[in-house]
DNA sequence: CCCGTATTTTTTGTATACAAGATTGTTGAC
DNA sequence: GTCAACAATCTTGTATACAAAAAATACGGG
């Protein structure tokens, strides 16, 4: 179980360098951390290397741990790269999705909608993300599952900005209703599309997005 | 330079794994892999972390690390994603991508001719691997041509497998000429259902794929 | 004779100490 | 005054020492 405390070294880190308290390029200290975290440099390196190789930060050999964000460039190939996974999810769940889980996405949706009435952003993420998560599960690929969770989680801090443009919320449901429909009605390529364009960042979504990220620089 | 220590060892147990010194649950134990590579055990260490992020050693808390080869199942759902994933590459690089890049898959076309009638197995792997990642590079999205190239790496040895299977080496070449067609043809749909279905296990693939893992096991 | 428990032993996880390389500051020459 | 070379300092990478937990073994009870 001390094996847990590495976890929450780099998941402390996480949260650190997610909320903005490291800027882009900063250093990562080794002994400012350790000390501040109250462990040795020793688990703090491992920490360190596990957040390299989920590319939060990179590690430069007899430099030191830089805080590593995205760039534009970056983001939206990663944000492709997102659209097309959730795609093949979909493509796939459309063959192999069971009721149940079909009952599990309108509950999400029902819930999301309560959130989107209620302004509750924090809600509507919660079940946003339930229903994507579901919707990997039922890829009946497992491998799958892991990959497009870990990106999703990669992208979190992202998407969450763009839930507070006005009106997204909204047309997001909307999508949702489609996916649910096209998943329901076993139309794998129906359900590709649907969820490629509801990850993809294009038009609107696009400037949103740019616009976050300068707000962030700035 | 010396971060280029940590990544030998962890290369170098790549190698042993895959080279099938260590069997599937083997434990790897962290004060004779230390003596044996000649370092003590905080960069071993580092170096199974490394593996395990990486999928090839399980990390159990307070255990140890374990070799982890995949079943027959993950197997298969990798091989479903690495389709998926090429899919995507051609789709892109149908649009994208540049006219050096046709020719140089013409010419990995080509030598890779050349080594199936020279049976040449090894140089024909070299040439094959030269053209898909080509067409990764050519999806024009960095991102996805990284994971691409992850993924294809976890999955060599097993493809290696497959090629020493008879004429499998010349339908592959078959296959090969139809995606350059594709791209060439700038067509997106073709490129993408020629390379999922060039990558994809099914059919006779599958089962050669099943028999060569019974090989491993027995 | 077998099973459960306690003890010993091994092994992982962490801290600290040490060595080698990188950075920065200073001093001297042009 | 500026640039370069050297030295001092700091930082990373590695080794070792120590603590805690798990596995193995031995002992005792049933």
């Amino acid at each position: 179980m001390e094996q847990r405390r590495a976890d929450n070294i780099a998941e402390a880190l996480e949260e650190h360098i997610f909320s903005g308290i490291f800027q882009n390029g900063d250093r990562l200290d080794e002994v400012r951390l350790a000390e501040q975290f109250g462990v040795s440099r020793t688990p703090l390196r491992e920490a360190l290397q596990r957040l390299a190789l989920s590319g939060l930060v990179e590690l430069v050999p007899r430099r030191g741990a830089f805080v590593r964000q995205p760039g534009p460039i970056e983001l939206m190939e990663m944000f492709e790269v997102m659209a097309e996974l959730e795609a093949v999810c979909g493509r796939l769940a459309a063959r192999r999705i069971s009721d149940e889980a079909i009952e599990e996405l309108r509950d999400a949706n029902a819930r999301c909608q309560m959130a989107v009435e209620a302004r509750d952003t924090d809600g509507y993420y919660a079940e946003n993300e339930r229903f994507h998560k579901t919707i990997y599960q039922q890829s009946g690929n497992g491998f799958l599952e892991q990959e497009a969770t870990k990106l999703h989680k990669r992208l979190k801090p992202f998407r969450r900005q763009q839930l507070k443009f006005r009106g997204r919320m909204a047309q997001s449901m909307a999508e949702h209703e489609a996916i649910v429909d096209a998943l329901a009605g076993g139309e794998p390529e129906a359900a590709a599309d649907a969820l490629r364009n509801h990850v993809a960042v294009q038009g609107e979504k696009f400037h949103n997005l740019m616009a976050s990220l300068k707000q962030k620089a700035g």
